[in-house]
DNA sequence: CCACATTCCCCCACTTTTCCCCACGAATCA
DNA sequence: TGATTCGTGGGGAAAAGTGGGGGAATGTGG
């Protein structure tokens, strides 16, 4: 399922409840970690903040590709600067261990708010990580539906 | 009738009232079996929400036209990382067991308030998956009525 | 340069979930 | 009335997630 099938596209889906145990690990789902890496190698990733107040991951590869896009921009003006004190500046790289947990440094586990029950959630190129209270208030209905009207002239 | 009729489209139709088990699974009715794909391959699906309050089953093959657009759409606009969210973030992918079941997971199970009896319905290109009660308030002839008038000009 | 504390990561053990298989009963059709 | 199809239930192996002990690495303060 969502693995061998050919040119099913290894992007991240769905929603997973995980627990941080007290050493702040929490484990990757098995889904996720399959579209992290080719085979079985290294498995690197990185994480970072987003300003909804959850964290963001992405494989090491796309993240790759930002940090490229971010470099070659023309000119360097106050509003990137304050873009990439954000987003970089937060940005913590690893790889997992070897029960395919990761490590969340302990200023992210605040900005986030993460405690025992955490979140994962696929959005396509990357997965988010998200304390519970502020997931559903981000994902609530009435917000979804405002949401969907707008975007349903795109497709 | 409906199926090898020849030029008859592969559309899903109609209401079929099934039962999900203790463990989670559910079996999709045979007749929506053979519109999900070709020949007795795979069968892959994938399954999400939708903001009526049911969970949406589309064919592996019209999931990815979806994924495809939202692809390409600019990733950075908080319009759609709400959309993304609730549509991948809530998605399922998965095939069918020997029996033609599919297990539905928890989340979804608990944000369509499934419980024993589930009501498939078929809505051409997907079929949705209903509480009972939830789908005759989303049904009620008054409310139909008034969205057949607002349409009555499309056709 | 050497204790000491802390952090991180490996390994192992346990519980829960998922999935594969077989079997039964009702309904359908010949 | 026998055979086939379809929906339902459950046993059991495999996989995934969780928690904790302990050693290596890192960093800090004398």
């Amino acid at each position: 399922m969502g693995k061998s099938g050919g040119m099913w596209m290894a992007f991240f889906r769905g929603r997973y409840l995980h627990s941080l145990d007290a050493k702040g690990r929490v484990a990757i789902p098995q889904r996720f970690r399959e579209s992290l890496g080719g085979g079985d190698e290294a498995l690197r990733l990185v994480m970072t903040v987003d300003p909804e107040g959850c964290l963001v991951v992405y494989p090491e590869a796309v993240w790759q590709e930002l940090e490229g896009k971010w470099h070659s921009l023309p000119q360097m003006n106050d509003e990137l600067k304050t873009y990439l004190r954000f987003m970089v500046g937060w940005a913590s790289d690893g790889a997992l261990d070897r029960q395919g947990r990761i490590l969340v440094p302990p200023p992210l586990r605040e900005y986030a708010g993460l405690e025992h029950d955490v979140w994962f959630v696929g959005v396509l190129q990357n997965f988010e990580i998200w304390n519970g209270d502020r997931l559903e208030k981000a994902t609530g209905r009435d917000r979804v539906r405002s949401v969907t009207q707008k975007l349903s002239g795109l497709f």
